[in-house]
DNA sequence: GAATCTATTTTGAGTAGTCAAAATAAATCC
DNA sequence: GGATTTATTTTGACTACTCAAAATAGATTC
């Protein structure tokens, strides 16, 4: 059985790797895991020879066939336990991440089937980040961020990337919650804002950073 | 904060010491954790020095109060999420305790409380095991076995201390479930045995040892 | 085409846990 | 009261991580 440190290592390669197969620095890695780059290049190196990843060197790293499998395994787990926290548990938006993040690596596979059944098998975490299926199938699409698309069109809010409690508790406050409709009254590369109009509730301002992790789509 | 095998120490100290203050021996321990000897000669020194226990060397070990207090807590998750799983997910009765046995380690006492609250606040788990409440007391009553008990009067089941799942699949077969109602026909010490009576269902015999891990009282 | 900068890898050492097997202490037997 | 049995402890070694700091490889600059 995979140790939880080996989950985590195949976890932020496949979120590093964006879905695709490109390589994951070493130092990109290490800043994801919080290990210094020395403890990320021993690591990977085990888990070359485990099979689990193909390791260039002075290049990066990619995930193997078996390696995606465990990733998206370990994901799935994530993502259903943080929205059964907040849809059964009733649990703050911005709290279930760090729950998560333990409990992915404690839960079984039978745990998560009746898990998915009593959730009624959703397809995206409260979030609106996507579920893998037990067949491990993830919703890849690309969608455009608020730092991105068209201005002054009405969108629908689907997915906020950033995980950090404090961004989620910023967004849940002012309504940003995946399916609300907004759409970007200004958008000012120079200062380095967008002016945010949700459908309900007063306009705000976001950094182009910020509107970075919040994802859309064309609303109707 | 501390590791899921101090937890696991801690919690089996407890449970071998039969909530009484009484010396665990490293025997007895090593046994319940399936380690060898001297592994848990050498941890138990460990767990002294970070104050969790008393060892005397050659006699025992024995939980300290914040020892106590931390298995405790460990305890009840592990019950407290049996009784999820059986309840809520519906999992099998026999099952649960190795899927607990992982998630005690794993779960937070936010998340806990919600569990608890989501549950009704359940005194006891699925095999009639006392939960310890969030200050940490337990219902330390003492029961009859189905060994010890009076013959030929009729009892209400309260308890299973058996854990594994041959034995709690067994039970569940013939309807010795908490609650249930029985009576012990015939007591056979020198055939090791014991005649069982279900209120609904056929009589059954019993070895002696089984009969002591199904705890009983008086019904009515 | 050296010199420098930056990312990566290597080396050496530490922590938490484990086992096998030898040493020791306590209890029991004759 | 010695000899033996049994439980416990000690010793030495191994796995799975981790960090600090030195060595190295590539890329970049002048």
């Amino acid at each position: 059985m995979a140790t939880s440190t080996v989950e985590n290592y195949l976890k932020h390669i496949l979120l590093l790797s964006e879905g695709g197969g490109e390589l994951v620095s070493m130092g990109a890695l290490a800043t994801s895991l919080s290990v210094v780059p020395g403890t990320a290049t021993t690591m990977v190196k085990a888990l070359a020879d485990s099979g689990h990843v193909e390791h260039r060197p002075r290049q990066g790293v990619r995930l193997t066939a078996e390696g995606r499998r465990l990733a998206l395994s370990v994901l799935r787990k994530h993502r259903l336990v943080e929205t059964f926290l907040v849809t059964v548990l009733k649990m703050d938006w911005a709290a279930v991440h760090a729950e998560a993040e333990q409990l992915e690596h404690a839960i079984s596979d039978e745990v998560l089937d009746r898990l998915d059944a009593l959730l009624g098998h959703p397809d995206t975490d409260p979030h609106g980040d996507p579920i893998p299926s037990r067949q491990g199938k993830i919703n890849s699409q690309v969608y455009a961020t608020l730092a991105t698309c068209a201005v002054a069109k009405p969108l629908r809010l689907v997915r906020i990337t950033d995980q950090s409690a404090e961004f989620l508790q910023f967004a849940e406050q002012n309504g940003l919650l995946p399916g609300a409709t907004v759409h970007v009254a200004d958008r000012n590369l120079a200062a380095g804002l967008i002016t945010l109009k949700p459908a309900k509730g007063p306009a705000l301002a976001l950094s182009l950073a910020a509107a970075g992790s919040i994802l859309v789509q064309p609303a109707r």
